[in-house]
DNA sequence: TTGAAAGCGCTAACAT
DNA sequence: ATGTTAGCGCTTTCAA
């Protein structure tokens, strides 16, 4: 039974042994390959042979204990890396390694006591800041007061308001939606979501305002049931039955849009030509595989997590921070499901 | 403009100032702490209380710099955190937490540069081990040889024979689904699925083999085209018009599964009555929004996860460890496209 | 039982 | 231009 322990392991290159190789001392070889010092040409060339040839990589812990920064940030996910969670995710990355910094992932599973717990394991490693990011658009308490480094809320917005948070501007792109709905001629607009949270909310409120400013209002009271298919479909017969003149639907999320569509054209309504349908997060496998395709609003959830690890960096490098939530646009991608043709 | 700066961030407590304020030494603090040394009773509590009045945490990266260790791993993703790559890295991060052990998060994008640099910068950070995961079920390149840490595959295993990796068995998922189809009363059985590879290789090859082995063969040419609804729609047209008789399909995932149960169903077929269905993935969204239910096979994803953290954890403490491919058991979940009422 | 001292691997003043 | 020295914050011998 081989082992792969049978090959003991490479031994880690210290600074020390470049020097002695190059002929030079510890010092020189720091100033040497961080380029910060003054070294002759010829030593520098010395030097960097001598690292390649032992293969030598910093030790970024002795880095960062003699620094006070250790070039890392924390994220707490308080869902279990979701569809809407990754993009925020993976924005975030992106933005972190252009600035070299690397990303320590937890999971806190909404769970206050292990949330509270990763904090603490993060401020034990020194982390440079942290970013708390949830799946939902919904306010959330603050991770904790008075700590030594800058927090930054992804999605989840934290309701206390010294803290810095990035959200999706969805009551924006509610009102897109609606005004989309009525720019391509629909005037007899109902409204479909899931729970009623804070994104319902806001959504429905803003399709209301966008209808009031136009001298209309809603055709049927909203439908509130889950964020699901199945729900759709459900409140798209409950509009059919309702008996209710309707030519669009705004719906809180793509599954529901979907289930509404799949409703209308199982009973011989025509969508687009006789009702528009659009849904929210422009979800690429549901929007892609309805029947037509679902128009959207794009919660710009890659660029939510940007702008929040941009801000984070930001407030790392001691530029301060501004409180509050700060939105980002969200726009509409229209599709088949509320086309003129 | 308020700044969050405002209030300078309370000052990084250490444990010399722990120490003043206990009246002890620095090492004796260390032994109070740790419960390593010998520490009178009396004295202990003296520590313990200075050390919470001052909200004393240990900077872990001195600790990491002396005791060469980090408790860290670094992942590297190649996908971008998709639906199959996020529970592999939940289970991880679970099995991880368990051991005190933090994860360092990166996205490869299966871009080789970006790999190799990633795998520096863990190096440089001193991680103490690898763990690397894609989005599919397949072989590729290893990370590097000759790394002074071990490194663990999930989903995608490394073709390097003496790498470890470990992935869902979706061979003997594959056996599971025929049989499963065979035990529900069907004997003509169809093949659907995406792209030819890996996964689809070995799940045709399997589903094969179960039929074989039961004097049966399939009843259509296996149909192989992309991994989506919309095909799984068109196969399933494309099975009806070929005139065939079948009575299940084995699909390549639930997407394929969910395309092909809708156009049986408008078609006038009647599952799971006519014809049993059974996707790939047990991916809820799909499964539960189709109608019927799909019954799925379930890649134990989580599972996958914590195994490879485990087989990585083991491997850091000492332990050795098998290279090759190690494959975590599959299992069906029935529900109403196969079920026999 | 406690404390002094050495040192993990590195950087940055300060000498030379 | 190069080397010497003094730490970063901690743990761990080793003396006392």
């Amino acid at each position: 039974m081989p082992k792969t322990s049978d090959t003991s392991p490479p031994r880690r290159v210290t600074a020390a042994e470049v020097a002695e190789r190059a002929g030079v001392s510890i010092s020189t070889v720091s100033k040497a390959l961080s380029g910060r010092g003054a070294v002759r040409y010829e030593t520098r060339q010395r030097v960097l042979e001598a690292a390649r040839d032992l293969n030598y990589q910093s030790n970024e812990v002795a880095v960062s204990l003699l620094a006070g920064k250790t070039n890392t940030v924390g994220v707490i996910t308080s869902d279990r890396l979701g569809r809407l969670t990754s993009p925020v995710l993976l924005g975030a990355t992106e933005t972190l390694a252009e600035h070299e910094i690397a990303l320590l992932l937890c999971d806190g599973r909404g769970d206050r006591i292990r949330e509270q717990y990763f904090v603490d394991s993060f401020l034990r490693r020194r982390v440079d800041g942290i970013l708390v990011t949830g799946s939902g658009i919904f306010g959330r308490d603050t991770i904790r007061v008075d700590l030594p480094i800058p927090v930054v809320y992804a999605m989840a917005w934290s309701k206390d308001s010294r803290d810095a948070s990035v959200v999706p501007d969805d009551g924006a792109g509610a009102r897109s939606a609606a005004e989309h709905l009525l720019a391509t001629g629909r005037t007899k607009i109902a409204f479909v979501s899931g729970r009623r949270d804070d994104a319902t909310t806001i959504r429905l409120a803003n399709t209301r305002e966008v209808l009031t400013s136009s001298g209309l209002r809603l055709a049927h009271e909203p439908l509130i049931g889950q964020w699901s298919e199945g729900w759709g479909r459900q409140a798209g017969l409950q509009l059919l039955k309702s008996g209710v003149d309707f030519d669009g639907v705004v719906c809180g999320n793509d599954q529901i849009a979907r289930g509404v569509v799949e409703s209308l054209r199982e009973n011989g309504v025509a969508v687009p030509q006789a009702v528009g349908v659009i849904g929210f997060d422009n979800w690429d496998v549901m929007v892609e595989a309805s029947r037509p395709p679902l128009s959207s609003v794009d919660l710009s959830l890659h660029e939510v997590g940007q702008a929040a690890a941009r801000t984070l960096v930001e407030a790392i490098g001691g530029d301060g921070m501004q409180p509050g939530v700060r939105r980002v646009a969200c726009h509409v991608v229209p599709r088949e499901s509320t086309s003129t043709a």
